[in-house]
DNA sequence: CCAATTTGGTTTCGTTTGTAACAATTGCTT
DNA sequence: AAGCAATTGTTACAAACGAAACCAAATTGG
């Protein structure tokens, strides 16, 4: 393990947590991006808008950035080039005509189911390379981070 | 706690590596951007290029890139910024003439001195909600989800 | 009931980003 | 030594991004 004798003036970049998570976030994300990218041509916004939807059927777009930390123009344009594809179709809710509900279509559902599994794949080759109570300590440490965000946000 | 019933052709992004990941790291940074921003300026590849030159003392170009997952181009831009501040000096090595050594001048070591509590400050904040073994968690957890990048990249 | 405010979503505009091509230098191989 | 490949860093260009302005619809509250 590493000794981190760090003087007082000095950051230790492994292990400050903004950084810490920047990087993995970065490695990960842009390991997995690969996938959708080569399979389907979808942008990082596209294919969470499409696994948002895939797991929660109907959903509206500001929702879908709130929960997924997206701006809402990434929200906005991403749901532009996937209605496009005929992936995901509006509807104009009945009672308040500025809410769109988005929802898949079947094109956009079989994308989505053939991703789901390649998704998981993704993970678990990851993954595998730890040992079982790493993974345990991953799992509890995220959740833990988590919190964080739901104090602030919520 | 969650129940996540989830069916078997549905992901649970909850439960997501890179999701989490991205979600979690998209939140804090950008939340801690707004400090150096405001303060200096900073975009967020200028920071991390100053913090990683503030810890290391001198590095080329492309080791700061792979020490913290930035694109090399990313890295570049930045060094030109901090260069055009006068918070860094480049020194061609002298063997090898492709090769910059870059080292901050004693204005960007100022401002690396005033950000370093600041940062320290920042961290100390957002975890402070949690408990101690909470915290324990979530750094167990990150150094385990660091193995990852080290057997890939390495 | 009407003006002001809020909310959901889009568009515009300038900035940032990544890909790819590039120049410059070095190392390798014959 | 010459040619070829690899490495370091920059640049050009197109795509992606976010802040702010915007439109349209709904809500609030005088």
């Amino acid at each position: 393990m590493r000794l981190h004798a760090v003087s007082n003036d000095t950051l230790d970049l492994e292990m400050f947590l903004p950084y810490r998570l920047n990087r993995l976030a970065e490695v990960v994300s842009r390991e997995f991006a690969r996938v959708y990218k080569e399979r389907f041509g979808l942008t990082r916004p596209e294919w969470r808008l499409l696994a948002t939807l895939g797991q929660y059927g109907t959903m509206t777009a500001t929702d879908i950035g709130a929960h997924s930390s997206m701006h809402k123009t990434k929200v906005s344009r991403a749901v532009v080039s996937l209605e496009q594809r005929r992936w995901l179709i509006r509807e104009t809710h009945q009672r308040d005509r500025r809410i769109e509900n988005l929802t898949l279509t079947k094109a956009g559902r079989a994308a989505y189911l053939e991703l789901v599994p390649i998704a998981r794949e993704f993970e678990n080759r990851l993954l595998a390379a730890l040992a079982p109570e790493e993974r345990r300590a991953a799992s509890a440490g995220l959740s833990a981070l988590e919190k964080l965000n739901q104090s602030q946000d919520g």
